[in-house]
DNA sequence: GAAGTTAGTGATTGGCCACTAACTTCTTTG
DNA sequence: CAAAGAAGTTAGTGGCCAATCACTAACTTC
């Protein structure tokens, strides 16, 4: 397997691994079992652990904004935001270590920031407006509804990581029938 | 000093340090030399880390009920969410430790429960609820409203994580005025 | 077939970290 | 005042982990 390919399967494997234990909390070695490599073959692949964990954090958005774009493609408006919405919950119900992922990178970048690193975080501030820039336009092109729906989103992601099982009393404001049918459908 | 007052300071200064590190990226060392005692020491006073984290996510999720609480006292309606808004907003600038627990709370609880341990959720699940119910009366008892209200508050805990600065063209959605004087009001 | 490159491994190391055991010092009280 | 108990320390252990080093095996190129 080539050099590149390796990546992009180190890439996929630490999105995993990251997801579950974070930065501090997952070891290299986890990652490269995984893979099915060796532990030091990371570092041919990779400078260092941070490395991976940013390109895994690059890739997370990546994905993210491309499962936008596909979704929302040719519609506008509210078929538009259904759709979206549609594409997004099936996600996290279906593959929770997006979810875990995308939280892992926040408290990442939250951190770094605060240790004065700032380049994480131009990065992953990159990446979220592109996936701003891509619900945008298809959801109307106004600010104060494109944040509306973001922030569903957010909310979406913090009840769906602490557990708050889909017939929950917290989901009836946004999901009245997720409580009958146990699926998220908006 | 008390037994109950160390643990009380250790608390504090756990919930200072979980913030910056989150569980794994955080020694009870460091913990230790913030509350000014030897690091064995907080075994005497917690069985282990874990219940240090657990301690500092309630307290954390205590704080913010209370300044939900106190903000709201007396008010009804649009005035109550003017006020916990505003009160809230002033502690994630002036504190962001207080922004950053949260989100490594979140995580961790994520982090639990895929690892099969409920009880951490459990006990996070009802400091929401309570935060939630705090704040949901008060802003007229409309599940959908009070939903709209969270859905905000966790996207402002995102974007204040990923460092976006207040005159970003991101905040323009929820905060026209923000962008101008550099400060959150709503 | 020599020279060089690419993919990959095993062994190791220096440092950190959660947690324990055993000891000391101070305070309270019968 | 003696003894018990509470507050706190020093010293130490076993385990893990990122990163390095030196090496091999296969393939490519000239």
């Amino acid at each position: 397997m080539s050099a590149e390919e390796r990546r992009e399967s180190v890439i996929r494997a630490a999105m995993h691994e990251f997801a579950r234990g974070g930065y501090h909390g997952t070891s290299t070695e986890s990652i490269a079992k995984r893979v099915g490599v060796s532990q030091p073959y990371l570092f041919r692949l990779f400078p260092n652990k941070q490395a991976i964990f940013l390109a895994a954090s690059e890739r997370c958005l990546r994905d993210t904004r491309e499962l936008f774009a596909t979704a929302v493609e040719g519609l506008r408006g509210e078929e538009a935001q259904q759709a979206i919405a549609n594409a997004y919950t099936r996600l996290i119900t279906e593959d929770p270590d997006k979810l875990q992922m995308q939280l892992q990178m926040y408290v990442a970048v939250a951190a770094a920031e605060a240790a004065g690193d700032h380049e994480f975080g131009k990065v992953v501030r990159a990446g979220w407006m592109e996936l701003w820039d891509t619900a945008h336009l298809p959801l109307g092109g106004d600010p104060k509804e494109t944040t509306t729906f973001m922030a569903y989103g957010m909310l979406i992601n913090v009840l769906a990581a602490m557990g708050f099982p889909f017939d929950h009393r917290v989901w009836e404001g946004f999901y009245p029938q997720a409580r009958t049918t146990g699926r998220l459908e908006m």
